[in-house]
DNA sequence: TGTACATCAGTGAACGCGCGTTCACTGATGTAC
DNA sequence: TGTACATCAGTGAACGCGCGTTCACTGATGTAC
């Protein structure tokens, strides 16, 4: 049965929200196209509808999930604190796409990688701008701190040890800097 | 038709190294048992004679390959100069599996879970102890430049752009520390 | 040491299953009059 | 505004393919005598 056009906007745009949610929690090949659109309330015959193909879906999927920001409006510090917590670990269905997606997508087309390229490129010009600390340094510490975040996450994730998956949330945002008390005339590192 | 044990030690031997280089390189998923067989010179039928299961496979290869620990006799800073190099990042099959196959590592059994675990947690005991600064930091230095090294790595293969992915390899490695010339009065870190 | 036979690593065809994708059909939408 | 009809989003069965796994068979190995 046909439906309205702003009902199949939505549908759309409930596809590209429950993909990319299951996307992050399970991976790209792990989820099915059947297991999307039931998910989002439809059967998989539709699917072609709105995607020419699977890789499209994850394409626009990562798109979706990237576009989304959430905590850009926090302070770096708290973004930090907030990225690097056992909340944000656990939450791999609403998490971060760049954590939870990035070593998959390694293996999709390169346009899935370039997707995550941009969103991996406005992240670090975002923590560049955020970070209070002197010019010079700024661009390399959001680049290096975003790393470490980035590394962090995956690794708390894998890891079945719980202690050892804390502590390296902690000691990794412990050591990472949002450049904020840091004087314009000190040397940025110790060495 | 049958072969002496010590050739049947060498097969399996062959079966888990190409395995460990396959799975690198284009992720559990995308490996068939099939595959790693030919690659080993073998036909598909007689891997259930050397494993009960793909999924034991990759426990098997994942203890193969975080068993090697390449580049384990070089000092620290040399480590980290190795590991964030362009060489290393296009090296999959042959690079370290954690930043290779963490990830992928999270969707598979929990005995492979427990496999990186241990790789992740040998990882951060060598760099603490490779470490020269004061002894006080020693363990949280390990634990962040492991993380931003992981993620860096990860990062750097995904991004399509060379530029940004030099880049991002380049002033990672710059902002990490080996612990020397760090003396042991003055604090870590500036702030 | 030489021979006969039981063992078993490897072979290759076959299986069942799940996946991405296709397609004939349905029936509500939205337009032409 | 009301009606008739063309459009097309969604349905659900079916497809072909590749995968992990199984199994009857082969023939070199290695042991018992």
């Amino acid at each position: 049965m046909k439906i309205s056009r702003e009902q199949m906007a939505e549908n759309r745009q409930r596809i590209l929200e429950v993909a990319s949610r299951l996307f992050r929690e399970k991976g790209f090949e792990a989820v099915g196209v059947a297991e999307v659109m039931k998910a989002a309330g439809l059967t998989h015959g539709s699917f072609y509808g709105h995607f020419s193909s699977k890789d499209d879906l994850i394409v626009q999927a990562l798109a979706h999930a990237l576009g989304q920001r959430n905590g850009a409006s926090l302070p770096l510090g708290a973004y930090m604190e907030e990225y690097l917590s056992p909340r944000h670990r656990d939450n791999r269905a609403g998490g971060c796409p760049i954590s939870g997606l990035a070593a998959d997508t390694l293996r999709q087309t390169p346009e899935a990688r370039a997707a995550v390229t941009e969103g991996v490129r406005a992240q670090i010009d975002w923590m560049s701008e955020k970070d209070e600390g002197p010019d010079a340094d700024r661009r390399r510490r959001a680049i290096a701190n975003w790393s470490a975040m980035v590394g962090a996450t995956i690794l708390a994730r894998v890891i079945v040890d719980p202690a050892l998956s804390k502590e390296i949330l902690t000691e990794t945002l412990a050591w990472i800097d949002d450049g904020a008390d840091r004087p314009a005339s000190a040397p940025a590192k110790a060495e």
